[in-house]
DNA sequence: CGGGTTGATGGAAGCGATTTCGGTATTGTC
DNA sequence: GACAATACCGAAATCGCTTCCATCAACCCG
């Protein structure tokens, strides 16, 4: 180490074109190896670069550009495990191509509106962003398009855009009709849609289990269906309501793991027992769910968002050589199994306690 | 909405100047608030802007001030519980004072390196950095002082830079004590430190293992000490292996609930009984360890991202009005606990299947 | 051997903001 | 009513890089 210069104050680019004895624009094109640059000065300036400990002050870089070499990635709930499951998973394949990534998390429409027309693309940001179990209204959508943002979805899908989904209605129908096929009619359902938050994920799979009842000919009874917040304490407390209505659920869906294991909690808070009493069926497959035995559906998470992340990677680098034709959004819909374990079981009409 | 230009084509500071009939400077002291425009024209620009729907680019902006607005977060593993949960507590903090985030995720001592001499503060990408749990070398310590760098950390302490953490030392003794109060000689460590990767957070509560058993005199048998690689796998091999030694250990402590979860499902898959053939404590308090049932070291986990997003932004306020009095670092401990649930009984002698 | 390529380089004009500095216009003071 | 102070505003320099364009030398080929 001769650095003759202190490697926490680095050096501008014109330093380093003094001590190559070259212009800047040399430079400039040796360091990021461009085409035209003779080998020899091209070896002048990496040294001088290493001498100084030269790095390019990627704000100078962005405003020259326009490019940031940066994605934003938007996820409704930071700490859940889901969403920092996709974004580790996205991280990973992002920092290996040396992409920044940024986040933020979307509390509530104003939020995300906010995100897609100011901050992200629009706002100078980030080249592309990551959007987590967001939907998007048709004026965001518009924004988008008009903005032609590079934009990736995992969980939902737009059209215009690369997504990686599963088939949420399908999987959640398989995971009732495991229910259904084990006897029971009362089957609660946690975690759908509250109003405002038009996520399509819990609407699809509140789908999934209006298809799966009805190829039971049965209709499910409204008051079985809670909200649960998609988190345990949600969970606990939707299913401490549910078992206090007058003629309880024997089986219990959840969206979530989360929720399930909130679920679990109640009901044997509540004196009861789990499966025989009342049967759980969650949605993840959270790393949890096969120390708690939980039947559940489980999906790619990892996966959704290293896929993701490495379809943006391509978008962003097909418009580096401006390849047009690669612009064709992929749509990519990834399998989910259910996973029969030991929270499940068929109804007895005898109960505990009841 | 009578915006003459596209919302997502946004305008530059000149347009907008062109439009109010000021110069950009006008614009510039306009939008921020700054004293010395008379309001009239402050109005003036106002509605311009909003006409035009101009937003300052971010990037011109960084180059020009040097500052950035963005913090960065680096955290080892991204997907853990306890990271994601600092991440989305110091989220909400930053993003409230319109602060960027971005995310770095530190795989290994050279990534840590990297993103301190050459990608957060020093690459001029962040005004300031969040640590989590991460253990600085003296190079990296002095490269960061150096470049008078904005640094808060959680978990870990270093005396220039502001600090949450908690008294882990202590917290892991109490733990330890509890079992051994309990009659548990054969206490097994999870999750101690590996080679190569300097957290001092396990090696702190492993300092506390010891001192508890130091209390009572007795040193703890080296083969019970295994790593567990801090998630609920880790925690659930290491137990395994653990139950094959000898003479097993009728109690342990585990240095992250995820790794108690793993541990008491493999006792449970070996046969045995929590907490009747052997006890099990963790630490953190996931949201999942009351559902377990788990007794555990309580810490405010989310509060910790809390408190150092809110130092990090006192900080950087403090030196937008340069206030170079209120440089002090802060070194703020929280208070931990022991929740004694149900995994941890007295020490029996007869044991179910031994 | 001269005109036409080709390859390597430098000069200079941006990119879109911030900030210094100086100049008016306005106000206040006696 | 003269003079100093103050408030407001604009011109221009600057931040550090990228990129267009011109230049120049070496090379090729008929």
């Amino acid at each position: 180490m001769s650095n003759s210069r202190s490697s926490v104050q680095p050096a501008t680019i014109e330093e380093v074109a003094a001590l190559a004895k070259v212009s800047v624009a040399t430079v400039s094109r040796a360091m990021r190896d461009l085409p035209n640059v003779a080998e020899a000065t091209r070896a002048r300036v990496r040294v001088a670069a290493e001498e100084l400990n030269y790095r390019p002050d990627p704000n100078a870089s962005r405003l020259a550009t326009g490019r940031t070499s940066a994605v934003g990635m938007a996820v409704p709930l930071l700490g859940r495990w889901y969403f920092s499951t996709v974004i580790g998973a996205a991280h990973a394949v992002l920092a290996e191509e040396g992409l920044d990534l940024l986040l933020f998390g979307v509390d509530g429409p104003e939020d995300r509106s906010r995100f897609i027309t100011e901050w992200a693309v629009i706002g100078k940001r980030v080249d592309a962003v990551i959007l987590v179990d967001l939907k998007l209204d048709p004026n965001e959508l518009e924004d988008l398009v008009q903005a032609d943002a590079r934009v990736g979805t995992v969980g939902d899908r737009h059209a215009p855009f690369s997504s990686v989904t599963i088939d949420n209605r399908a999987a959640a129908a398989t995971a009732v009709r495991h229910l259904l096929n084990l006897g029971h009619r009362d089957i609660a359902l946690l975690g759908h849609n509250e109003g405002g938050w038009p996520f399509t994920v819990p609407t699809d799979r509140r789908a999934g289990y209006f298809d799966a009842h009805a190829e039971f000919m049965i209709t499910p009874r409204p008051e079985l269906e809670r909200p649960g917040g998609f988190d345990v304490d949600g969970g606990y407390e939707a299913m401490t309501d549910l078992l206090a209505v007058p003629k309880p659920p024997s089986a219990v869906f959840a969206m979530s793991d989360e929720m399930a294991f909130g679920a679990i909690k109640a009901i044997r808070d509540h004196g009861l027992r789990v499966p025989e009493d009342v049967s759980v069926v969650g949605f993840d497959d959270h790393e949890m769910a096969k120390v708690m035995d939980l039947t559940t559906i489980r999906q790619p998470v990892a996966e959704s968002g290293e896929e993701i992340a490495r379809e943006v990677v391509r978008i962003l680098k097909a418009d580096a050589v401006d390849d047009r034709t690669a612009k064709a959004p992929m749509h990519r819909v990834l399998r989910s199994q259910l996973i029969v374990r030991r929270t499940t079981a068929p109804f007895t009409a005898a109960r505990s306690h009841w």
